[in-house]
This record gives structure tokens, sequence and C-alpha cells, in this order.
DNA sequence: ATGAAAGCGCTAACAC
DNA sequence: GTGTTAGCGCTTTCAT
């Protein structure tokens, strides 16, 4: 490597000092400046070398460039996360807690945003690929059905690990990390079958058939377990968007046999019925009882009893998914399901006795 | 950290494709298939040749590195962005508009996390830095006064462009672009004006002293404009958390020439009291009308009036400024202050006749 | 149109 | 404990 004896000056100004810089100014070698600064013990530095180096380097203004770094020892330290949704606390805590369990590896979280399923997403995994991300963690959504498994191979094929959040529904091809969503659901149910409700109706959705599946199967699971003879599901046959799902929902609670309670899959799928029926045309928990599903900022602002994913689990799991298979890349395929927890609120109550 | 050398062969095995195989394969110089990978003009590479690099790319799997590649050429085309909270649509809006705009010119958005004035943002910061992103865009924070300063003359030195979003408080140092809140809160108080309320008081925040200032000297200003002689400030003495403003708030409404409307410097100070006292001991907006700032989610399903930032503007605006600045480091300064509007839903209303 | 070769900044094996 | 040096994968003059 040549150093510029003549140009040395003029390029001063703009090149960033660099460890050969250092080294020249600490007056010792490149390796031993990359030593201090790698605290390697392997040869262990002396005190008085170590301070020289690390004063040069303050004096200098060096910082270290990870490209270059990374790119010698084929490692980045980095996870690469692709991000769909930044709206809602439910991903918010997940990350939180996924980089705190990453961080004490010395790991650290890289973002970008993808609309799940959209085409950035595939050309976002390629571009952390490409930044050589040492594993990728990604959440799964209702439509990514279509173009996960296109770049899932493309990770196999290259060494990168990889976790699938929120989802185990390519759980035979990735590690994966949800909820227990059928017990989730169950145990929304039983809440209620436990206040003495007996007709129970679900809020459901047909805009993926296996969207959400196991939070609508949990249904039909608790109403056979429970031995309900009552089975009623508000959007599961046809597309309708949340104000039409509210709509439904109160022409039910006003027609004959009216349930006494709804569940849902998710919290805001109730938002437009509370901002406009609930409080007027009806009461809630009085006329009717509402089980959330997410345990979402919604919930709490509404006081609704939901069941909550705890996204803390989630985002503490997934990181440890990743760093152990990080450790050991030919560690058998996990998935995990974590337990969901009932977060009794005030919108449920026992039904109001027939009139 | 010594890397085995006896599995050394073993890892050749799995050693990805570089431009060197692919040009051997495509029977072609490294220089070729650079410039076609690069869509290079200058040498105008025949087509017949661009065909079979880019057969040979398919064939390898090959991957570019952008590790080495942006080594090489000193450029990262990336835009590091320090997020704080992910829970809130405020920021999310913010960040999908900015990276549109920037994705326009082909630099893509990396985002780390740490908290508002913690010493991990400064981390982060560095962390990006050392990543060799070419800009870095931050959001500017209540608790930042302390940590700012110090990584932004950072950033001065190794010339690496930045912009500081959601304040102008460091308008000297840095381009910024934030919301014109002094017209905000005037637009609110104006509002309730004309409707006829002249006994309004602010729901403020002493937690620091100059925590969204503009937003309170808003409504100074508001008062002085408009003549009306009435200025209650609740939390502006001490420090309260949104419980005890509640409380406050009540006690005014209970007390003697209670105001007849509020307003906020963030939706989210009224939460407690829309949870706990809007609708049971008074009623909004006949007992007292509501204006909230943010136009934030809890400001839609509550169906406050509410003082929009209009984010998708904010986070197109710093984008530009990011991307101007790249292309002439030299310019000056920029500080925009984006023009907010009032979204009027039904927390406001006349204030009742006096009784 | 294509190829040879000099870096970009850093790590780490190997010699001293 | 310190220095030498060969990569890491790619870009990019400068010849050819």
């Amino acid at each position: 490597m040549a150093v510029d004896t003549g140009v040395e000056v003029e390029k001063r100004k703009k090149r960033k000092p660099n460890v050969f810089d250092v080294a020249r100014v600490a007056g010792v070698s490149q390796t031993t400046v990359s030593f201090v600064l790698n605290g390697s013990t392997t040869p262990r530095i002396s005190d008085a070398t170590t301070k020289r180096v690390l004063a040069a380097v303050e004096q200098l203004g060096y910082r270290r460039n990870t490209l270059a770094r990374s790119l010698a020892h084929g490692k980045t330290m980095t996870v690469g996360m692709v991000l769909s949704s930044l709206d809602d606390d439910f991903h918010g805590v997940i990350l939180r807690t996924c980089q705190e369990r990453l961080d004490e590896q010395g790991y650290q979280l890289l973002y970008v945003q993808a609309a799940s399923g959209s085409a950035r997403e595939a050309l976002m995994v390629q571009f952390l690929l490409e930044h050589r991300v040492d594993a990728v963690i990604c959440f799964a959504h209702e439509y990514s059905t279509y173009i996960v498994p296109e770049w899932l191979s493309g990770m196999r094929d290259e060494g990168v690990p990889g976790v699938m959040i929120d989802s185990t529904r390519f759980a035979s091809m990735i590690d994966s990390v949800g909820s227990d969503d059928i017990d989730g659901m169950y145990k929304a149910m039983k809440h209620l079958y436990d206040l003495g409700h007996r007709r129970i109706a679900l809020v459901s959705d047909n805009w993926q058939p296996d969207l959400v599946p196991d939070r609508i199967s949990g249904y039909d699971l608790a109403i056979e377990r429970l031995g309900i003879d009552y089975n009623v599901q508000v959007g599961s046959d046809r597309r309708m968007n949340d104000i039409e799902k509210s709509a439904e929902m109160a022409r039910l609670l006003d027609g004959p046999e009216p349930p006494t309670a709804f569940v849902t899959y998710n919290d805001y799928t109730f938002e437009y019925f509370l901002m406009n029926y609930a409080g007027t045309r009806f009461r809630v928990p009085e006329d009717v009882s509402l089980v959330g599903y997410g345990n979402l900022y919604l919930s709490r602002f509404a006081k609704l009893t939901s069941v909550g994913q705890r996204p803390e689990e989630i985002g503490r799991v997934a990181a440890e998914c990743v760093l152990a298979r990080l450790k050991n890349p030919d560690r058998p395929l996990r998935k995990v399901e974590i337990e969901t927890e009932l977060v009794v609120r005030s919108s449920t109550a026992p039904p109001r006795p027939v009139s």
C-alpha cells in the first residue's frame, strides 16, 4: 500500500483518517492499532502503547470504517429487519425487546420498511442481503403468502439465518415465533362462557382464507369444547370492511336471538363499532360484551377486554432464535408459540337476563 | 476472535461467488462484469456480453456485496435515521413519505432505534457514521438538548449532512424541519374563540422548559392577539403526570370561573381525562370543548378536534433537505416550518350559556 | 469493447 | 509485543 508522499498534504484535507494514519501518529504499526481498537487480548498490548494509540485516535478524529471491517472479517454483526407497519405498539414492543436481547451479544438491529407482501418487501430483503446482514427477521402477514417463499429460499441458499415473526405459517421453512392463537381465542371464549354467555358471535374476515386462521379456528374449537350451540361469524363469508362489519353487528343485535357477546381476531375490528354504536345504540358491557384481540392501544383506551399476545416475549424469543442459529446453523428448525394472556377490562360482564 | 484454520477448506465451499467468478463463467473480465452490473454507459457493453454476464450471475446465484462496493467508491447510498418511538402514526407517516422521496434518488433509509436523549442515541449516531451512511436524519425531542450538540458537531466534522425533524431548536446548527407550532396553537385558540369561548385553559408541561415551547407560546400569543383576559395553564408550574393533569382539569371545571375549553400541546395529554372524566362527569363538547394537538390516532378515535402537523409533509421535506445538501454541501442552512392544519371534529362546540 | 491493476480501510495469520 | 503482508469484493482509471 503506497502512502502518498507528495500529494499527502492535499489529500489530507478531505480524506478521513484511517488506521494507517493513526499508526503513523502513534508511531506504531497498523496491526497494533487494530489490536488496540478491537481490544484484542491475544497479543497483549502494553498500556503505554494503548494510550498512545488512543491519543492518536482522538487527535485525528479517527472513526473506524465498518464497511472495511466487515468486509475483512466477513461479519457485519447486524441483523436486518423488514418492518411493515410502524404505527402500532405491538410492533414497537417487539422491536424493543428484540433489540435488547440482540444487543447483549453485540448485534445491531437494522430496519428497513416495506409493506408486507409488496414487491418492495422482497426488494428490501435483497437489500439487506447485499448489505451482508448476518441474519434477517421478518414479520409474516396475511399477504405474505405470495412473496415470502421466494426470498426465503434465497436466504437459505446463502446460509443467512432468518426468523419469521407473528406467524408460524412458514414454520416448515424457517424458525418462527408467533402466538398460540388457538388457545388465545379459546381463552376469550372461555372467559365469556364463564360469565354466562352462550351466544357469542365472531367478527371474522375472509380477506384471506388463511388470515390469522388460528384465531378463527380457535373460535370453532371453543364452540365445540364448550358445547355451545351457536356459531355466528360476521364477515367470514364475504369481504367486508369494518364499517360494514359494525352495521352487521348492529343488525345482529337488533335481530332475533341476538348474540350477547362478540369476539374478534383484532381489537381494531371493533373500532368503528365503538366509535359509532357503543354508548349510543348499545351499551358495553350492559347490552353486549366485547373481547378484542391483541391488547393493543385501542383496547387499553376503550377499556376493552382483550387477548394479549405478549409482544415483549415474541421479540425476545425471536432474538433468541437468531442468536441460537447464528451459533449453530444446523440446529433443528424451531417453532415457538407464545402463550397469550387474557386481559380483563370493563367490556365484559354477564349477559342480561332474557327479558 | 480466532477463525479456525482447519475448517478453511470447508468454508471455501460456502464462499459466495464474486465478480471474479462471474467473470470466469461468463468468459470476460472483472471490469466487464462490473460495467454490466452497474449499467455503465461509458464503455458500451455489447448485448451479447451483457447477456452472458447476466446468465453467469443467474447461474452462480451471485449477489453483489454492498460492503465492498461502498468501500470502493466511497458512497453507501443510505441515509441513517434514529428512531425513538415507533408506537405512533406520526412517526410512521414521516418515515413513509421520507423514504418515498429518498427512493426516487436511489437512497435507502436505514433505521436504528434509540430512546431520544438516551446515551444510546449518541451511540447509534456513531454506529451510523461508522457504517458510513451518507446522511443522518434524527428526531428532535425534549430530552435531546443535552446530547444532541455532541454528535451534531461530530457529523459536521466529518462532512456528513444531517437533518433534524420535529423541532427547529437546533436550526442554527443543522437543517431542520418542524411544524409552525406557534401558528398551530393559534389556530386552535382562534377556532375556540370564534365559537364563543373566552375562558380557554392550556394543559401544559414543565418537564422541560423548552419542551414544545412554540405550542405554549402560541397560547400566550393567541391570548394577547385575541384580547382574552384569561390565562390558565395546567401543569406549567410544576411537574405533573397525565393523571394529575386530568384531576386538575376536573378541579378547574368544578371551580369558580371554570374554563369552557381546554387546549393542549399533545392529544395524548387528554387520554386520561377522556377515559375517566369525559362522558361521565363532564360531557364533551356540551360541558367543555377540547382541542388536541397532533391529529394523532387518539384524536381520530375520540373524535377530537386537533391541530394536525402534516407528518407527510415533514417527511417529504426532510428528504428534500437531505437530498439538496447531498448535492451541495455548502448551501445555506435551511429551517422549514410546515404549516399546520386544524382538523375540526366533534369535541368543540360553543360554550354553554352562563347559568 | 475489454482487460490489468491500483486502491478503498481493515483484519489476522505469520514472522520477528 | 510489534511489524509484514495477504486478502475481503468491488470500482475505476488507463491501456489495449
